[in-house]
DNA sequence: CTGAAAGCGCTTACAG
DNA sequence: CTGAAAGCGCTTACAG
C-alpha cells in the first residue's frame, strides 16, 4: 500500500531542472527519450525522477503538444439489458488498451441521433478521437464525426470504406453455425434475429442466408422472423416456426435465444430431441442451461482492444502488440445433437 | 445538422481580443462572467462568440485554474451480468449531471484490491474528483483515496463518517418489503443473499432482521442463504426451504430471484399459491414474469446524479438543481398476493 | 550534448 | 470598467 505522506511536494519540471542545475529542456528530454541529451545526465535526471516519484502533469503537456490522451468511448443511451456484456466487454478491452498507452476513456451516452453530447464533446476539445460502439446503418453520429474530421473508429461492420472499423466475423460465425445445424440433418432451419437496424443483424442474416445457398438449400422465409425483442414476440414466432415443421432454431443472440428456451419449455417441447436449437452470441447462462446451448463464442474484450489499438494508432502512436485478426469459436453442445 | 465548414479557423480567445480591439482579459471576463466588466463590451464579447461559435479551450483554462473539469467513474472490472442494469443506470445519472456542468466522465475498471489502476488516474492528475461505484467493507482502493486526499464520493452505505457517499435507502426498503410479506401472513419468510462482501447485502440483510424484531417475530436463520451467485446453489437452498416449510421468499436482487423462480418452476412449486416470493430489485424481468413478482425499485439514475452532483459540490461548484432525498417505491404484484 | 526563449490558450492578481 | 503582465507546467524550434 503506497501512502502519500500528507504535505508532499509536487514537483514540477522546473523544480528538477533547479534542483539538478541543468535547464529544462533537459529534464523534458530525458523524460520524452526525444532528442539527444547525454547517457549521464540522463540517468541523473531519470533518477532523481525515480526517487522523487515525480509524474509529469499531462494537461500541460497536453496543451503543448496539442493533444489530450484522452479517447472517448460512445455509447448509445438505450442499449438493453441483453447487450451489457457486449459493451462491458468492449469498456474493458477499449480500457486496457488505452491505459496501457496512458491515454484515459472518457464516456459519453448519445441518446440515438441527438447530436447534442456530441457536440458538447467534440467543442471541447477533451478528446483525441472517439469510438463508436456500435454501428447503425444511417447513422446521424457517423455523419457528424465524419464531418468534424474527428478521428474515429466505429465498431461493427461497415461499408463505407473511409470509415475504420473493427468488427467481429459475424458473417462468417453465422454462416458456419447455420451450415453446421443443416449438415446435422436439420431440414427447416428458423432464423430468431435481432434488432434490423444494427447492421450486427444484417451480418448475420446474411451468415444464415450464405450457408443456405453454399449448401444448394433453400432459404424458408416463413420462418425467419426479425426484431424479436421481447418474450411476446419470440414466443408468437417459436409457435408459428413449430406449426410451419422447422426442427432447427438459430438465434441470433444469448437474449434471443433465452427467450426462445423459455417458449419451447413453456411448449413443452424437448430442445434437441424435439428441435435443435443454437445461439450466435455466447453467455454463461447457454452454457448452464439444460440441456447445454451450442454457440459461438467471440473474444469481445479483444474487440474493444482493437478498436482502441486502431484509433491510437491513426492517432500516431506505436502499438507494442501487434494485432492479430479477431476471430471466433463455435461450441457445439448438447442442443445440437 | 450543423457541419463545420472544411477549413473553419478554431478561434482562441487572442483573436477574439485582437479582432476585438480589447484585451484578452476583458474577453476572458465576458465569458466567464466573473470580474466587473461593461454591459456593451460584454454584449459585443459575447455576440462575437456567439457568431464564430468560439469555444474556449478545456485544457488551457484547466491548466490555468488548476483543474481538469474531469470526473473518474471507477467500476469494478468483475462485476456480474446481474449488477449491470445498476451499474449502467448509475453510469447514466453520473454522465448527465457531469455534463450539464461540463465535466466529463472518465472511467476506469479496477480489479478489486489491484490499485495500479487507481495509482495510475491519481497520478495523472487528469480528474478533479472520484466516484466509486461499488462499495466494498474494508476496500483498499477507499483506503488509497483517503491517503492521496482525492475528493471522492461512494456509492453505497459507508460507517466511516468522514466519508461523502450517496445510497439507496437499501435498509429501508428491504425492512418495508419484510414487514409487508410477514403481515400478509408469512409465517417463515427465507431470504436469498448475495454477495457478503458487498455493503448492500450488509443493508438488505438488516432490513430483513429488522422487519422481525419490531414485530417481535422470530428471525429463522435455517431458512437465510447466503452468496447466491449461481443456480446450482440457489436450487440447493430453495430445496432446503421448501422442506423447512417456508411460506415466503425474499430475494435480495432480481438475478437471484430470476434463479429462484427458475427453482420453482423445476420443482413445480406454484409461486403466490404455494409460496410467496418478492425481490428487492426490480427489473423488467420481474414484471413481466408469470406471475409478476413484487419487488422494490429504486431510481439509480437518480443515485449515480446524486453521486455525481455530491462530487461536483465538494469541488465547488454550485448545483442547479437542489437534490431531494433518494427514495424507493415497493410494487405490490401477484407474486405476494 | 545543452539551454534560453517562445509558445500552447487560458486566468488572475495588480494597477490604473 | 479595462489592460499589461505573469503564470499554469509542459514542449520544441533555434542557437550554440
Amino acid at each position: 500500500m503506497i501512502m502519500e505522506p500528507k504535505g508532499k511536494k509536487v514537483y514540477t519540471i522546473d523544480d528538477i531542472a533547479r534542483e539538478l542545475g541543468v535547464s529544462k529542456t533537459t529534464v523534458s528530454r530525458a523524460i520524452s527519450g526525444k532528442g539527444r541529451i547525454g547517457q549521464t545526465t540522463r540517468e541523473k535526471v531519470l533518477s532523481f525522477i525515480e526517487e522523487h516519484d515525480y509524474r509529469p502533469n499531462v494537461m500541460a503537456k497536453g496543451l503543448a503538444q496539442r493533444k489530450t490522451f484522452n479517447l472517448a468511448l460512445l455509447l448509445p443511451k438505450d442499449y438493453a439489458v441483453t447487450e451489457f456484456p457486449f459493451f462491458k466487454d468492449c469498456m474493458q478491452g477499449i480500457c486496457e488498451m488505452a491505459s496501457s498507452h496512458d491515454y484515459d476513456v472518457i464516456i459519453s451516452m448519445i441518446d440515438g441521433d441527438d447530436l447534442s453530447q456530441l457536440q458538447r464533446l467534440e467543442a471541447n476539445r477533451k478528446v483525441d478521437g472517439m469510438i463508436l460502439s456500435r454501428a447503425v446503418e444511417h447513422s446521424k453520429a457517423q455523419e457528424y464525426l465524419k464531418s468534424c474530421k474527428e478521428p474515429f473508429v466505429v465498431i461493427g461492420p461497415e461499408e463505407d470504406t473511409q470509415i475504420v472499423y473493427v468488427d467481429n466475423k459475424n458473417l462468417e460465425a453465422s454462416e458456419e453455425l447455420a451450415s453446421i445445424m443443416l449438415m446435422k440433418g436439420v431440414q427447416k432451419l428458423a432464423l430468431l434475429g435481432g434488432n434490423e437496424s444494427f447492421s450486427v443483424t444484417k451480418s448475420r442474416y446474411q451468415g444464415y442466408v450464405q450457408a443456405h445457398e453454399k449448401m444448394g438449400r433453400q432459404v424458408h422465409t416463413e420462418l425467419i422472423f426479425m426484431d424479436c425483442e421481447n418474450q411476446l414476440k419470440v414466443s408468437g414466432a417459436v409457435r408459428q416456426i413449430l406449426e410451419a415443421g422447422a426442427d432447427g432454431i438459430l438465434c441470433m443472440d444469448d437474449a434471443i435465444c433465452t427467450m426462445c428456451i423459455e417458449s419451447l419449455r413453456e411448449l413443452k417441447v424437448q430442445i434437441s430431441s424435439g428441435i435443435r436449437v443454437a445461439s450466435l452470441y455466447d453467455s454463461k447462462s447457454l452454457e448452464y442451461n439444460n440441456p447445454p446451448i451450442t454457440s459461438v463464442k467471440f473474444d469481445t474484450v479483444r474487440l474493444g482492444k482493437m478498436a482502441a489499438g486502431k484509433l491510437l494508432k491513426m492517432l500516431g502512436e506505436e502499438l507494442q502488440e501487434d494485432m492479430q485478426p479477431l476471430n471466433y469459436q463455435v461450441v457445439l453442445r448438447e442442443s445440437t445433437q
